[in-house]
DNA sequence: GAATAAATGAAAAAGGCTTGCATATAGATT
DNA sequence: AATCTATATGCAAGCCTTTTTCATTTATTC
């Protein structure tokens, strides 16, 4: 864990030089943090589990910036409110989710569909850097009993 | 035009007779307008075009009725506001979108991937009645030459 | 036409997120 | 180690979408 973060810290620090972005309090942890998360949290919880607190307007920026470097990525689960989750190297930030509509638990899928759908959709448009959002949505086991 | 409306209020007072639910002016034009409409639209973009007009508290909770009522199908494009389509007969509302992320045009996309994909992960993870929001993001020809 | 349950308007507020600006601090330079 | 400078932060204010409250109006039933 202490290994790995400072193997974090080490990447964060060659990503951020030469861009003039300085590694900071709140950005480590909030890095540290995400690191710990199995599944996208929203700003506000990020807020209220740093041990070292800092303004929510600062989490909100250090959020931004990360994502801007490809370090962290943005989520909708269709309820108003980003959801951010660290990018991890295996899927390079690419997999989906799937919501119970009524307690909100959240599983981490793995699978997608073929890339074919996508390039195919993209040059019939003549569109380039497609990319796509996809989140599942159901009734979990629990809250199938109703 | 006139007629596919006149065949739309039926269909609207067949469902919505039993339900108490009221056939009233702002629920009437905003489900005319939103079937011209060629994409899904804001609700402030919907208030803005109402003839006759009404307050914009109104247009949020007519969608949100006719949402419930699975007549109107609620899209998010990731930028914090929810956008309204009518759902048309022939795909149920199960559709997708590809938005650039430049311009913001929108194209109606009529592909889906192969629906065991979906089946297979309700069925790992004991889920049901699980469906998905996806949209494709990506740059449009007029936004790539730049 | 009267009764009644539902819908509306107006104002306020909630909630997420952003902006402006003065101050503090990281990292470079000496 | 002290200094410098651009970047980051805190705080207050504001923006934007959406919701809530409650008095009033209106659609539908009888
Ligand atoms: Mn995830
Ligand atoms: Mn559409
Ligand atoms: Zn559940
Ligand atoms: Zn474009």
């Amino acid at each position: 864990m202490a290994h790995s973060h400072q193997h974090d810290l080490i990447d964060l620090r060659a990503k951020l030089r030469g861009k003039d972005h300085r590694i900071t309090k709140p950005r480590e942890e909030i890095l540290d943090l995400l690191g710990k998360e199995e599944h996208p949290v929203t700003a506000k919880t990020i807020h209220e589990k740093l041990s070292e607190s800092c303004d929510l307007v600062t989490v909100y920026r250090s959020l931004k910036m990360l994502e801007s470097m490809d370090l962290v990525k943005r989520f909708d689960f269709g309820d108003n409110t980003a959801r951010f989750e660290l990018i991890c190297p295996d899927d390079n930030g690419h997999h989906h989710h799937l919501i119970c509509k009524e307690c909100r638990t959240v599983v981490e899928i793995d699978e997608c569909f073929d890339s074919n759908l996508e390039s195919r959709i993209a040059k019939k448009h003549g569109f380039a850097e497609v990319t796509h959002q996809l989140e599942f949505f159901g009734l979990c086991s629990s809250c199938q009993t109703t």
